[in-house]
DNA sequence: CCGTAATTCGGTCATACGTCCGATTTATAT
DNA sequence: ATATAAATCGGACGTATGACCGAATTACGG
C-alpha cells in the first residue's frame, strides 16, 4: 500500500539536507562541544536521528566521518578568516582585523575554537590528520603573509623574514586563544590585542 | 619455603622504585608517545611490568592516575622552566634563555610538549583537568612577568600590562611550537627567535 | 616464630564500542 | 508496472575497556 505520508512532503525545518549532511554535521556538533575522544559513532547517529549503520554506510569508517569533519572545518576557517583580513586595506588595519576576528570568535563562537585545537592534538598522534593540520596552518599563515605583509614592500623586518613573522603572529593567536578558552579572566583577551606590538 | 631469589636483591636497573612510581613512570611514557585518548589501563600495566589491578590500588582509577602524571608534568615544567630563567640576569638575556630552552626541548625531547598539548586539550573538556592545566599556565605566565619584566621597572610597555605581555609571550611559544611539532620544515623554529622582537 | 596488615596477582563482570550483515523500504529507469 | 539499484534500518558479533573481587604472597611488629 503505496501511502502517503504527509510530514514527507512537509518540509519540516532543517529536514531538507540529505542523510550524510546531516550526519556530518551531528559529528561536527559532537566533537565541538565533548572532543573528539569523546564522542562515539552512535552519539552521532543519535544527534543526526539515524541508523547507527548509516554512518559507515556514507564515511566507511569512523576515521572517514572525522577527516571529513576536519576537511568542513579547514574550509571554514580559510574562508572566514580571508573574509575578515580582505575587509580591510591597510596592513596595519588588517591585523586589527584579524585580532578582532579571532577574539570575536572566542568569546561567541568558542566551539570553533575547540574544534581547532582538538584536531591539532589528533594531528599529534595520528599521521593521516597530521598532514590536513599541517597544511591549515600553512594556508593560514600564507594567508597572513599575503594580506599583512605583501604591501609592506619588504621581504624581512627586524631581520627575520615575512613567512617567520606570519608563523609567529599565527602561533600568538593560537596560543593566547588557549589560554583565554582555559582561563576566564576578563583582562585576558587583551593579549590578543598586544599583538599589534609587533607592527610597530 | 622462603627462598631467596637473586634477582631479588641484585638492584636490576631501575627496580630500586616503589610499584607506585614504576606505574607513574610507565603511564608518563605511554601518554608522551601515545597521547591520553589512545592509552589504555592494560597498556601502562604492561608498560609497568605490574598486574593491572594494581593501577587501581595506587590510584583509584583513570582519572586518578592521569591526574598524578599532570601533576608530575606541572613541576616539572615549573623546575625546568625557572632554572632557564635564573640562569641569566640581564631581562634581554632572560628572554633569550626562556626562548632557547624551548627550542631546545622542542628538538630533543618533543615528548613532553606533547604531553602539555595533549592534557591542555583534555583540560578543554573536563573541569578535573581544566583547573589544573589552567593553574599552569598562570604560574608560567607569573614568571615570565618576574623574571623578564621586574627588572625593567615599568609596570607597563607600548600600552599592555607586563601582566598582559607575559600571557602573550607564553602564547608565543605555545602556539608556535605545535607549529613546529607539525611541521618538519627547518626554516620554522626560526619563529621562536621572532618572539625577541617583543623586547626592542 | 606468629599473626596482622599491606601488597600483589590472576581472573571476572558488565558495558561500551566499531564494524558488519540481512532485510525492508524507497527511488529510478525502462 | 516492473525490475534494478540506492538508501535505510534494526540487530548482532567480536573485542576492548575500566572496575572490581578473592586468593595468595610479602612485610613487619609483637
Amino acid at each position: 500500500m503505496t501511502e502517503l505520508r504527509g510530514d514527507a512532503i512537509v518540509s519540516t525545518e532543517t529536514n531538507e539536507q540529505t542523510q550524510s549532511e546531516r550526519i556530518l554535521l551531528a559529528a561536527n556538533t559532537c566533537i565541538s562541544t565533548r572532543g573528539y575522544a569523546n564522542v562515539s559513532m552512535r552519539d552521532i547517529a543519535d544527534e543526526a536521528g539515524v541508523a547507527l549503520s548509516q554512518l559507515n554506510y556514507y564515511f566507511k569508517n569512523k576515521e572517514g566521518l572525522f577527516k571529513e569533519v576536519v576537511r568542513m572545518m579547514i574550509s571554514k576557517y580559510l574562508k572566514e578568516i580571508e573574509a575578515s583580513l580582505k575587509q580591510e586595506n591597510s596592513p596595519r588595519k588588517r591585523a586589527k582585523g584579524l585580532i578582532h576576528y579571532f577574539k570575536n570568535m572566542l568569546q561567541h563562537n568558542p566551539e570553533l575554537f575547540r574544534l581547532l585545537y582538538d584536531f591539532t592534538g589528533l594531528a599529534i598522534w595520528s599521521p593521516v590528520f597530521s598532514s590536513l593540520l599541517s597544511e591549515l596552518f600553512k594556508e593560514l599563515s600564507d594567508m597572513i603573509e599575503k594580506y599583512i605583509f605583501k604591501d609592506l614592500q619588504l621581504k624581512e623586518l627586524k631581520g627575520y623574514s615575512t613567512k617567520t613573522l606570519s608563523r609567529l603572529i599565527l602561533g600568538s593567536m593560537f596560543g593566547t586563544g588557549i589560554q583565554v578558552l582555559l582561563d576566564q579572566d576578563e583582562e585576558l583577551p587583551e593579549a590578543l590585542n598586544a599583538m599589534q606590538i609587533l607592527f610597530e
